[in-house]
DNA sequence: CACGTGACATACCGGGGAGTATGAAATCAC
DNA sequence: GTGATTTCATACTCCCCGGTATGTCACGTG
């Protein structure tokens, strides 16, 4: 038989019911009880692995929230050959919005979700949201300064501007997606943040 | 000496009480007991004015929020005599932005806070924010196609994307000020949102 | 002024939450 | 193999929070 302990394992099940449930109920809503009778393990393995309440979050945010944030909306702006951000950017949202559509509009963002319940309470997850916050600003804006230098992106444009205006866009819209429990709202940001995106051009 | 029972009066400041607390820690995590010490009123009151927590935060919605939002970001938008929309709305958020600084970065957007927390988890709340939303966007909207009209708006533009965007840029300001505990992404984001909005001119 | 009702105050309850103490089983070090 | 350490399980504790039961005082009404 195969090894009855396996820590690493008991630790990646903890985070991502970790996840799923802070994601649907939010941070502070969230049950350790929910978290452990929805992975199958007990409360004694999940203190052994994280101290408390607090740090299992602090480890959702820096391992998975982290994660997804960089496969699903970073790592597609630098693709292989990419000297066209604004496309890349456009695509890049077209992608995450027809492959997760009950996620959006039924639980929102998990970053937008936790950035907007802890940052003002706790100051450890603040960090790490406003961590989270400024890489993808800055991914934005390279890649949009990368554009300029290769001639797709108008020479003139402020590209950190342009990065957070991209960003808020589509935080909001998944807010309003979530509150109408609509795609609709997010449609029509998207189809107004990309007439925005077109007027970058040179 | 003056009256010792003042229903309107006692239920108008566990109201504002309330807000101010969910406004700082959001709904779930605002405690009675928080709400009640900052009032002076006990619990005997509140209950007697509120059926429970529940309807007490739906109070809270509907009436300070509401006149909040209609006060600071609608009512400028039908100034007397305007039929330039795109910079009402420019003024507009100019105004906000000067007049309510530390509420911004500090706490960020009521209702913004309460769409991410409360819109998934329960139907009331979740109503009522969208009702808020779709206020928003189609007094935006609106606005925007009397200026069509009135020629100071690009007749090809539409409205409802328009709208969408704006607000979901302001939403997103918002988040991005909160986690940063600063007010530049607001600032930034607010500039390129304006440049969007020159964008809509004939 | 008596009476009924509205407007509060006080004291308490039950439940669910995070966290802990302790122990057993598995794995590792030597 | 044996002691030490890691990994997990069970059974609690404590506390806070929403909610309730009940009592008291003020105020309008006849």
């Amino acid at each position: 038989m195969s090894r009855a302990y396996r820590p690493d394992e008991t630790r990646r099940r903890i985070l991502e019911a970790a996840y799923g449930v802070i994601h649907r109920h939010g941070f502070q809503a969230a049950g350790l009880n929910d978290i452990l009778a929805l992975t199958g393990v007990t409360k004694g393995a999940m203190y052994h692995h994280f101290p408390g309440k607090t740090a299992l979050g602090y480890a959702v945010v820096d391992e998975l929230v982290k994660s997804y944030l960089e496969d699903w909306w970073l790592a597609p702006l630098d693709a292989e050959g990419e000297d066209d951000p604004l496309a890349a950017i456009a695509r890049t949202i077209q992608d995450n919005m027809t492959d997760r559509v009950p996620a959006i509009h039924l639980l929102g963002c998990p970053l937008n979700n936790l950035a907007q319940e802890m940052s003002p309470l706790d100051g450890g997850f603040r960090q790490r949201i406003e961590e989270l916050y400024r890489a993808w600003r800055r991914r934005l804006s390279r890649a949009l300064t990368r554009g300029q230098h290769s001639g797709s992106v108008n020479a003139a444009a402020d590209t950190d501007e342009a990065a957070t205006l991209i960003v808020a866009a589509i935080q909001g819209a998944f807010g309003q997606a979530k509150s109408a429990q609509s795609m609709a709202p997010f449609h029509d940001c998207m189809a107004g943040l990309n007439r925005y995106l077109m007027g970058l051009r040179p």
